[in-house]
DNA sequence: CTTAGCACTCTCGCGCCACGAGTGCTAAGA
DNA sequence: TCTTAGCACTCGTGGCGCGAGAGTGCTAAG
């Protein structure tokens, strides 16, 4: 008896069940079960709706003279086909926007997103940096800062910026200089950054001098650098909201799940399937397959910049949250993110 | 009865209490102090001495029948005159150094520094980030994006590189950029920003053209960015490890003492004016003058690149901390930061 | 198939008590 | 005058028992 099978009441006994728990966040009984239901039945029935429900692993009792609580699976269910999703109101939708928008131009639009979802959920909200496009040279520029050190800049597509300090062995002139970054704006504009790297190592083949030589040490950087840069990361925050809920009022519990949020690694490999998605994604309870996530739940959206997805973000909280309300505004903001992005490219 | 006027006696038994205090965390009674201490002392006299103690201010009792428990003014009298602290052993030093080197290039020093302070401690750590050197025009770059936006690159001082998109009113020739840009690199090199940005005004009021707007949007951008800049900061590291303490066991005050770290703002006024000072400074329970840090003490020592402070390090942990450890691992991790920041200049 | 009735289980809060640890005070001793 | 033994007192802790309340599963009747 899978949850396609449960029967019209039992799927309306467990949807009310789970109503009850997110709201009140206590094991809830027959009797206050058979009050809310819509249902016209005895606390005696929906004893034993119960029972089967507790067969199918759907909810589950802490001890015997105490109500029952929706398990992992029970979610599941619940928002995979109980749950009626309401969509945004476009004046809070405007409201996120206008939070989202304040301060336009400063840089750190992740992070008042990461805050947003946070602020309005009261949870923590986190947000990937966006994946770096696939780099290619559009410009370059070499600079002398002292005898034995040159400054690389790299202008990578549109308007990323990445320069290096480069140490020589001899001092360059500003016409070696020139050359170089002529050298190189002309023979590899548009190219990606291996490729450039290639064509350097090629040319030094042929001609070894001093001058190819800077060119490799620049490119060397410039991959080091870009490699650095496809290192995913994560912008967090709102952490100390996790404090207010009982789920974690154990500190122990609390510090493994904050190490695993300071640690990353392990967000990071569930938020990197996010990306493929199409849109929200949740990750309930052990769900995630990672244990500190026991009593958490993740609802994640990718954000796309150009139609492309480069990023993910979403919230994170007990098991026992407000699906209904945050599904709507994780996806509301991804979208809202998106479009941040692309306004000012 | 200031602490300069506690008789040898009583210097002795504070120290001897907060020593087996900050070991074994505990109320300590006048049976085991007198145990613990070298003097030969009955209890009952113990007793006498820990009531003048008390009085001073320097020593409470959490209830009748427990021991005595050190007061931050007990500590402070403490760690100024009776504490003994002990030098690093060269090679642990070393290895501090080597920990701090280690991937000598990356960018990430002052995480880096965050995490070493938060490892080896076992407590939280911090560092600001250097205050931003005055910021010199060295280099101007223009660069034609796409019709309407121009990209201008500037090398501060050394080799600080910033950059930013400019969108203009119209098409720029190349011609014309690179004139901008020699405008700029000929008459304000190793001039302040404010004094450029005054002297394109300048030009502006004698010829109104489209190039001098462009070199004011410029300039706008990059002071705005310099301001910025300004903004001071700080890199956290190990706010896990306080978990482990029992004096942050409630989850109420852990929440508001991590609400202080994420909110930064009373740290930061906090660690600014550590600034000032030469070496190891201490800020004891409230003496900080911040209730969420009651508490709490924070070891700070600040950190210098060519002879200049430019900013602070640090450890926050319990008020019950190994304070003769501590001061010695905070002062030679500052001067460990400060030489290799020095090194790769 | 539903439901009233009932016995059963388990948690929670309360009061109680004994125990241990430590104190302050007093009075005797050096 | 300083030290200390002795003693009464205080207070937190942990264990125990008890009753109330909530909720369950089972059974039997409708």
């Amino acid at each position: 008896m899978s949850s396609g099978e449960l029967n019209e009441r039992a799927q309306q006994l467990l949807k009310t069940l789970v109503e009850c728990y997110i709201r009140d966040g206590q094991p809830v009984g027959s009797r206050s079960l058979a009050r809310s239901s819509d249902l016209d039945l005895s606390p005696a029935s929906i004893r034993n709706v119960m029972a089967d429900l507790e067969e199918l692993g759907l909810v589950s009792s802490p001890h015997t003279s105490a109500g029952r609580v929706p398990t992992a699976q029970g979610y599941r269910v619940f928002v995979n086909s109980l749950l009626s999703v309401q969509l945004l109101q476009s004046e809070e939708v405007q409201r996120l926007k206008r939070q989202l928008d304040v301060e336009g131009a400063r840089p750190d639009l992740l992070d008042r997103a990461s805050r947003l979802l946070s602020g309005v959920t009261h949870m923590a909200g986190l947000v990937t940096v966006p994946r770096p496009e696939q780099a290619l040279l559009r410009h370059v520029e070499f600079l002398r800062l002292s005898e034995n050190r040159v400054l690389a800049i790299f202008v990578l597509n549109d308007s990323a910026v990445q320069n290096y300090v480069i140490r020589t062995a001899r001092t360059f002139a500003d016409a070696e200089l020139t050359q170089a970054a002529n050298y190189l704006n002309a023979h590899f504009r548009g190219k990606r950054l291996d490729e450039v790297r290639r064509g350097v190592v090629e040319a030094m083949r042929e001609v070894k001098d001093n001058v190819t030589a800077l060119l490799q040490a620049a490119m060397d950087l410039a991959e080091e650098t870009q490699r650095g840069a496809e290192q995913r990361d994560y912008v967090l925050a709102g952490q100390t909201n996790l404090m207010n809920f009982s789920e974690f009022s154990n500190v122990g519990t609390l510090r493994h799940l904050f190490e695993a949020l300071a640690e990353k690694r392990d967000l990071l490999h569930l938020l990197d399937r996010c990306l493929e998605s199409k849109g929200v994604q949740l990750f309930i309870g052990d769900e995630s397959g990672y244990e500190v996530l026991g009593n958490c739940s993740l609802v994640t959206a990718p954000y796309a910049k150009d139609g492309k997805v480069i990023g993910v973000l979403g919230v994170i909280g007990p098991t026992r949250m407000a699906y209904e309300r945050v599904i709507p505004i994780v996806d509301v903001t991804a979208k809202l993110l998106g479009a941040a992005l692309n306004s000012r490219q």
